[in-house]
DNA sequence: TGTACATCAGTGAACGCGCGTTCACTGATGTAC
DNA sequence: TGTACATCAGTGAACGCGCGTTCACTGATGTAC
């Protein structure tokens, strides 16, 4: 395929592009990326990064589909650890970056409509967390509602209880992150520890 | 205290500000709010908004504090049908309104520090979501660490599961607002209700 | 009841800032013969 | 291997926009005597 002088240009620049964006959406959250200043950082003038990229909402769905791959990367690590160690590395990931977990699970950001592509790398961290029940589960093959996850069930109930019970740890996760725990939760690791067990409990892990 | 025409006229305009506010809010989301577009739909230079306002941050926390108050007492309205009615009430508020529901429960406005003002508000949500389970306790002085939502409630593990079924509800709802539901829960009513039901079943109720 | 002074709402101009995006252009890299 | 043409990265200027906030000022409303 012999990568010519100018492809291989071309993808350590974009690399930068998106490096540089990630470090500014660490810094002020997405409201604050700003094309113009990307350009700056990079020392490139700031209508050169359109050879790059199509647009501000061009660049917001490269982060989100490289926030989902990272986060979905670090559940798989942490579902060593069983269902507890896989809900336990979406709250350690979204400490660690806090305005990438606001961008994937936050307000949307307004004008900007998640496009299809978005889709499939999010899904990737749902079927990282659906590997501990996959496991206790044993050689099943995927079916019913929840076979995108890997998962073979079929009782609404238990789909029910499978879903509510991830809208629990992202709802968790989120509340300690965003600041709605002031004065009522002390020791959220301890909390949430607690709680991801119960459910797993729940779930018959 | 007879209020003076002054007084009077500083209410009513105050009252306009807060409105046109919201409509933008509602319309356009938190980050494209701004004082000179709201003088300018006022009739009012853009320098005279700031007789009013003392910034826009300030604004910001007065639209948080009504936003809270609003949802609060729908949800006192909607305890009336109990736990469940409660728990509804939080769902149809935040459909009706979502850019207030993610001003309150998304991510945090960048830049934007909640001051001590918006707790108290904050917390007539969780007083009014306790309200059922404050009745089915029947006539018991509030105390321990949940005094503060009018419920006497000791050990940990109580605590912990009314706490965690707290945040899966706000998790639900936001996971459906925020369009995390996309092809896997269709029927978000029934999903929601068979979810809440369950956890007040947990919850004794 | 009338007058003198103090308060305050609203004006208009200005400061200083940043943004996304388009477009015609130059010069370097790549490709086909 | 060398030359002619095509592609593409990066430039620089420009368009058109909006924002928050400050400040000195005018004129209306309120207060004290």
């Amino acid at each position: 395929m012999a990568a010519t002088r100018r492809e291989q240009n071309r993808q350590a620049v974009l690399a930068s592009i998106d490096a540089e964006a990630r470090r500014q959406l660490a810094r002020d959250g997405a409201p604050g990326l700003s094309l113009r200043s990307i350009a700056r950082e990079l020392g490139m003038v700031s209508s050169g990064i359109y050879r790059y990229v199509a647009s501000r909402d061009d660049l917001l769905t490269r982060l989100i589909v490289q926030a989902y791959a990272d986060l979905g990367a670090a559940v798989e690590k942490g579902a060593g650890g069983g269902w507890v160690g896989a809900c336990g590395a979406v709250r350690q990931w979204a400490r660690r970056r806090p305005h990438e977990y606001a961008l994937l699970y936050g307000s949307p950001v307004p004008g900007y409509a998640a496009p299809q592509d978005t889709i499939g790398p999010a899904l990737r961290v749902y079927r990282a967390l659906a590997a501990p029940l996959r496991e206790a589960a044993g050689d099943v093959a995927p079916a019913g509602p929840l076979a995108e996850l890997g998962l073979a069930v079929e009782s609404d109930d238990a789909v029910a209880l499978i879903l509510g019970s991830y809208m629990q740890v992202f709802g968790m996760v989120s509340f300690e992150l965003f600041g709605h725990t002031k004065g009522v939760v002390e020791d959220h690791e301890g909390f949430f520890v607690g709680r991801v067990t119960a459910l797993g409990d729940a779930l018959g892990l």
